[in-house]
DNA sequence: AAACTCACG
DNA sequence: ACGTACGTGAGTTTC
């Protein structure tokens, strides 16, 4: 038989800082676990082992066989985020069948030692994973090491010992006895390193035969007194160097064997620790059911081709139904409805009776309701009553997670998935249960206030983006196509000159050459580096712009090549054949709250510099229409001085001062009329600052003043609106407590860096705590402003439609002669979305173009 | 796939 | 002593 034995501390330690740090939504670290298993999964299949056995540590400090007060004395205890990871993976090793040896006042290695001596007896061939090379010396021709590295695993025997050190396993300790091992506080022999140890044990063999020997080795005087004076230390370092192999734990090779009783029992512990790519790598996900778990589950039935009399039947006097629908670019497909009753998923072909649901009163529960909405839409039918949706519930509820699919849900939510022989049924499996999932999402929704930014926020917001998606917005192809024919002539020219500034030749567009050619080649100042090389970002050129002309002519170049391929080449990419582009509104991606826009990107069109905003003149109106765009004022800042209650900023809002100006006076200790527009920049940009968490090294590099000035800034800030300060210090606490923030609707965000013990970590997430509230508030508000300015066009029996939205910014377009009327609707619904203690202002604006209309 | 850079609020 | 502002998406180069 082959025995793994698998030294459980060195691999969990070699996997918690391997990997990056990895939470669970409630802030249980798994990136140990997660490592750990990776690991363990690649060394069983190397060495396909007949039986497992792995070993831990006890948790209390031991000291090996012979007590040394100094031994480990300078080994730190685990941090707690490693710690709190160590019985997890303990239960879920044992839920798949391996067994955890741990033996009180002996350490893992030594548990390695005595199987590796009790295979020895037995015959049975043994192999030792682990990433401390001091198990090195229990190799011998039935026991080998196999030792992971960072870069690869390596597998030692005796004869890769030699070729390695030149000596047998056991003489590894008598070398370390005298090279010494800082780390683990064995002294060894002062003055003397790997380099004279091995000599020394390649030639004597033991400390024991040198120090009876002493006196007649041919060896240098200076050897010789080194040993001499250190033979104390050496004869116990020679002892604790030595892994002890008498460990009192059953070595029964048989009772190791792999066994894993409950597969799906292990996948659902994977699942509540959100590995769920684990999952598949231990192939847990199908794991063959045996047939006394099939019978305890129940047998998924699909039923393909229902005729319009199946599915009303099952509908018959039902108030809702579970629905799920497959369309090819908004083409129907089929629809599935489950039959509560049966337990039944009916699959349906039929366009027609799909479309007479959708109108249908019956309420219904579903997932991706944006599609189905945006199908609605393409079909001039409108949806009625849809009353829950799946990604959207769990989205509230989680707003970090990566993926809201059907199967991952259902197993977070710990909900197992009915057994299914076929295929083609294993998609419909998780609507099986969808009675079950969505009275588990709701009450979760319920319990956590969640319920009106459910079903009065995101619900009716996604209706409003599926007819954005599916309206687009009209573009000017040749214009764009003319614009990026000037920027690449002009590219083309800035090239070579900047060639023949460089004095040779090189890819302007990677990091590296530029950086090998300013900061090598041409000697500039290197003002900041990368994990790879230097940096040449934007602000490091800019700040060299006066020291070579070379630098202007790149910052242009980089300029030029962002607008001609992101934008230019991006954009003619993505026209449709209505010549619109259709972006895709995501509506679960943003931890904060907001919509993200792709395919393209329409939230980060150019409009900071005069060239870029150029791009904006080929958005437009189609012939005869308008566009009418409203953008919010200060938004943020309104809903910090609403949510801190701040007194002196909300006497500016209601005010309607320059809240930039105000805050220059405030800071700089000043009347308002004394305010100089650099004061009033580097006050705006204070409020910038602490609406993202503020530090002083930022702000200064931000606004370019001393550090000192900078911290100043801050505290005259903090102490004029002391109710923001108080704010910014309670929100944290909360969230300390709470496990999470949220923004004036409920909305959440779990916040598991907060318990790291890791500065960096913990600070970043406080600042995340300071500012979510302040960014997804803001956010709610513009969504409902979305829904409130849909429904009025539709009361209103406009011809109008929104067509974008840029975070405090939303765009309409008009029939002429309705575009004023549109934008007074605009303005109205954006500043009465809400009622804060500060008022809400919105500017709206008319224009053929979005660089018109954008005053 | 990751790193770098840069566009937006 | 440490590293340095929140939230996104896309194109390019390099490993």
């Amino acid at each position: 038989m082959k025995l793994l034995v698998i030294d459980g501390n060195s691999i969990l330690n070699r996997a918690f800082y391997g990997i990056r740090p990895l939470t669970t939504k409630d802030g249980q670290f798994t990136n140990a676990i997660y490592g750990f298993l990776t690991m363990f999964l690649k060394i069983k299949n190397t060495v396909s082992p007949d039986a497992v056995a792995i070993a831990f540590d006890l948790k209390a400090p031991t000291f090996r066989h012979k007590a040394y007060a100094g031994y480990k004395a300078t080994r730190k205890g685990m941090p707690p985020e490693l710690a709190s990871q160590l019985e997890p993976l303990k239960k879920l090793l044992t839920l798949l069948g391996c067994k955890i040896v741990t033996c009180e006042g002996y350490e893992a290695d030594d548990i390695l030692g005595t199987f590796a001596s009790a295979c020895e007896k037995s015959g049975d061939e043994c192999v030792l994973a682990t990433g401390d090379r001091d198990s090195l010396q229990l190799v011998s021709e039935k026991t080998s090491v196999h030792l992971c590295t960072n870069k690869d695993d390596i597998l030692y025997t005796p004869q890769k010992i030699m070729e390695e050190y030149g000596v047998t396993p056991s003489e590894l300790v008598e070398i370390k006895a005298i090279q010494g091992d800082s780390s683990d506080n064995i002294p060894g022999v002062a003055g003397i390193g790997p380099k004279g140890a091995g000599e020394l044990i390649k030639k004597y063999h033991t400390v024991e035969y040198i120090y009876e020997h002493i006196d007649e080795l041919d060896i240098k005087e200076g050897m010789r007194n080194k040993l001499k004076n250190s033979k104390e230390n050496a004869v116990l370092s020679r002892m604790l160097g030595e892994i002890c192999r008498t460990a009192p734990i059953d070595t029964n090779v048989a009772d190791y064997k792999i066994d894993m009783q409950d597969p799906d029992a292990a996948a659902r512990y994977m699942a509540k620790l959100e590995l769920f790519s684990l999952i598949d790598k231990f192939n847990l996900g199908d794991a063959p059911k045996t047939e006394e778990k099939k019978k305890e589950l129940k047998k998924l039935v699909v039923k393909y081709n229902c005729t319009a009399d199946e599915i009303s039947s099952a509908l018959d006097n039902e108030k809702s139904v579970y629905l799920n629908f497959e369309l090819n670019d908004l083409e129907f497909v089929s629809f599935a409805i489950l039959d509560t009753h049966s337990g039944e998923v009916l699959v349906c072909n039929d366009e027609k009776l799909f479309k007479n649901l959708i109108v249908s009163d019956i309420e219904k529960y579903t997932r991706n309701s944006k599609k189905l909405f945006a199908y609605a839409d393409k079909n001039s039918v409108e949806t009625k009553n849809l009353c829950f949706d799946v990604e959207l519930a769990a989205y509230l509820l989680e707003p970090s997670a990566k993926d809201y699919n059907d199967e991952n849900l259902c197993k977070t939510n710990e909900i197992e998935l009915p057994y299914t022989e076929d295929e083609n049924d294993k998609k419909y499996s998780p609507l099986a249960v969808y009675d079950l999932l969505c009275e588990k999402l709701n009450s979760e929704i319920k319990a956590n206030g969640q319920d009106k930014l459910l079903h009065e926020v995101e619900i009716p917001l996604a209706d409003v983006l599926a007819k954005m998606e599916n309206i687009g917005f009209e573009v000017d192809r040749e214009g764009i196509k003319s614009y990026g024919e000037v920027l690449s002539a002009q590219l083309k020219s800035l090239e070579t000159a900047i060639y023949e500034s460089a004095g040779k030749e090189f890819n302007i567009n990677s990091p590296k050459q530029l950086g090998i050619v300013l900061f090598g080649d041409l000697q500039l100042p290197c003002k900041k580096k990368t994990k790879s090389g230097y940096s040449t970002s934007a602000d490091v050129l800019e700040s060299l712009r006066y020291s070579h002309p070379i630098v202007d002519m790149v910052l242009n170049y980089r300029a030029l090549a962002k607008l001609n391929s992101t934008y230019c080449e991006g954009l003619l990419k993505v026209i449709a054949k209505d010549g619109r582009i259709h972006s895709n509104f995501n509506q679960t991606e943003t931890r904060t709250g907001r919509i993200s826009s792709t395919e393209p990107n329409l939230q980060n069109i150019p409009v900071r510099t005069e060239l870029g905003k150029e791009m904006r003149k080929f958005f437009c109106a189609k012939d005869g229409w308008m566009l009418v765009d409203a953008d919010y004022s200060q938004i943020e800042l309104r809903v910090l001085a609403h949510i801190s209650g701040d007194k002196n900023m909300i006497a500016a809002f209601k005010n309607n001062d320059d809240i930039h100006a105000i805050t220059a006076s405030q800071v700089f200790n000043i009347p308002l009329d004394m305010v100089t527009p650099i004061m009033r920049s580097r006050a705006k940009a204070v409020n910038f600052g602490i609406v993202y968490g503020i530090g002083a090294f930022s702000l200064a590099k931000d606004i370019g003043v001393t550090n000192k000035e900078a911290s100043q800034y801050i505290k005259s800030y903090l102490a004029h609106y002391s109710g923001v300060d108080e704010y910014m210090k309670n929100i944290v606490e909360k969230a300390k407590i709470d496990g999470y923030v949220e923004t004036m609707f409920g909305r959440r965000r779990y916040l598991p860096e907060l318990t790291s013990s890791k500065h960096m970590l913990r600070a970043f997430g406080e600042r995340v705590a300071r500012n979510m509230p302040i960014q997804g508030t803001a956010a709610d508000i513009i969504k409902i402003a979305m829904i409130k300015v849909a429904r009025r066009i539709k009361e209103e029996k406009l011809k109008a439609r929104l067509i974008l939205q840029v975070h405090d910014e939303l765009i309409a377009e008009a029939p002429a002669e309705e575009c004023q009327k549109v934008k007074e609707i605009l303005k109205e619904e954006m500043e009465s979305a809400v009622k804060l203690s500060v008022p809400l202002t919105a500017d709206a604006e008319i224009g053929k173009t979005w660089y018109d209309a954008k005053g």
